[in-house]
DNA sequence: TGGTCAATGTCGGGT
DNA sequence: ACCCGACGTTGACCA
């Protein structure tokens, strides 16, 4: 890893075009080959970027980055204040817990946290539109479609809508209803969810957590 | 801007919780009291990161970095390899051009795109659910209203849809048909498009700024 | 490779 | 402060 803290200006063309008037910037330029420049503001996001694989070509005052696409950064350094660099290693990576993928899991290993009598189908049930996160039979026996999301919003109502349309369809499935379960649901998600028959459960993850502890006592 | 080379440790705990065990890492302290924890790969995203605004309290070995909302960002430093601090001075901030802020102010300007005798009603009308990009009349004078996109994906079609469904309620604006436009619309997004009935329309930005050079020489 | 979806998304604008 | 939509979104996963 290559840290440069220069006074440049750059431009981006590709997606679209961009312009960063002369200033002192820090340049990053990773083992990968990629490069980022950051101003002294905002944590997340460099101003320009190149991500890998692209092309680093150093000339006099003037680097030039390409990718495989021909998206180009164009760097014009005016002054380089600061130049170092340090080997860093591959590194082990990030644990996560607590994403969509483990509501998915601990909801699967309780669908009864959905309605009495319920029973997991499948979990990821493949459609031709993409994956439905659970299917289910309730207490009766019919079919429901849940969709998971962390934050519920308009979207997520939106994409089981579209499950539960195609679903519908199949005569080994239908009829099939639909759940919204979410840590979150914002109004207007619930609003059209309810609008459109969809029940909205609203889940508790470490609740959840807890009856997946409480089933692994019983062993 | 200070620059941090360590061996260290982190432990995010907010909205969710994730681990990095410990390797050595670039710390990249803005001065908006902002922090993220870059490895030598992936030019975009930190590994973990605090937006501001957020405080950073540095102990012996062990620095936390807390915000408003109460998520926490623990680093156990075990090394210090590097630590220099630059001053930057305030970003003059990046120019765009190609967005599809600029999509909907050409169109806006040449709407016969769009069809024979298609007029502009109002940029960004507003709804109770969002403003819409563009609402026109056509030849005959039925309202139409068009989604904007620079790529058109199913996302696109939904809010589109969204839209039509309430202004087609508006007895002052019904019936109202749709317009889905994009630089590049994806098969799938047409079909789906298609399906409900709103037309397509692929646009050509050169050509747009083309026809909107033409008008200005005019004067 | 392309399609679909999640993300500690981030960021900016409007109400 | 909330809501909504764009983003060079990025990144992961699966057909």
């Amino acid at each position: 890893m290559r840290l440069v803290i220069a006074k440049c200006s750059v431009d981006y063309i590709g997606r679209l075009t961009a312009h960063l008037p002369l200033a002192t910037r820090l340049l990053l330029i990773k083992a990968d080959g990629s490069i980022s420049i950051h101003a002294d503001d905002r944590a997340y996001k460099p101003l320009n970027w190149m991500s890998p694989p692209c092309r680093l070509e150093e000339l006099e005052g003037q680097w030039r980055v390409v990718n495989k696409a021909g998206e180009e950064l164009r760097i014009t350094i005016e002054d380089i204040l600061h130049d170092t660099s340090h080997e860093l290693g591959i590194d082990p990576g990030l644990v996560k817990d607590g994403v969509e993928a483990h509501l998915q899991e601990l909801l699967a290993a309780a669908p009864e946290t959905l309605g009495p009598g319920f029973t997991l189908v499948r979990r990821e049930y493949m459609t031709a539109i993409g994956p439905v996160d659970l299917l289910c039979r309730d207490g009766a026996g019919a079919t429901v479609a849940v969709e998971i999301k962390r934050r519920g919003e308009i979207d997520g109502v939106e994409q089981l809508t579209r499950y539960l349309e195609l679903l519908g369809r199949d005569p080994l499935l239908a009829p099939v209803t639909g759940i919204f379960a979410a840590q979150e649901i914002k109004p207007q998600a619930r609003v059209l969810a309810e609008d459109r028959g969809i029940r909205c459960v609203v889940l508790d993850y470490n609740a959840l957590r807890g009856v997946q502890k409480d089933e692994l006592t019983l062993f």
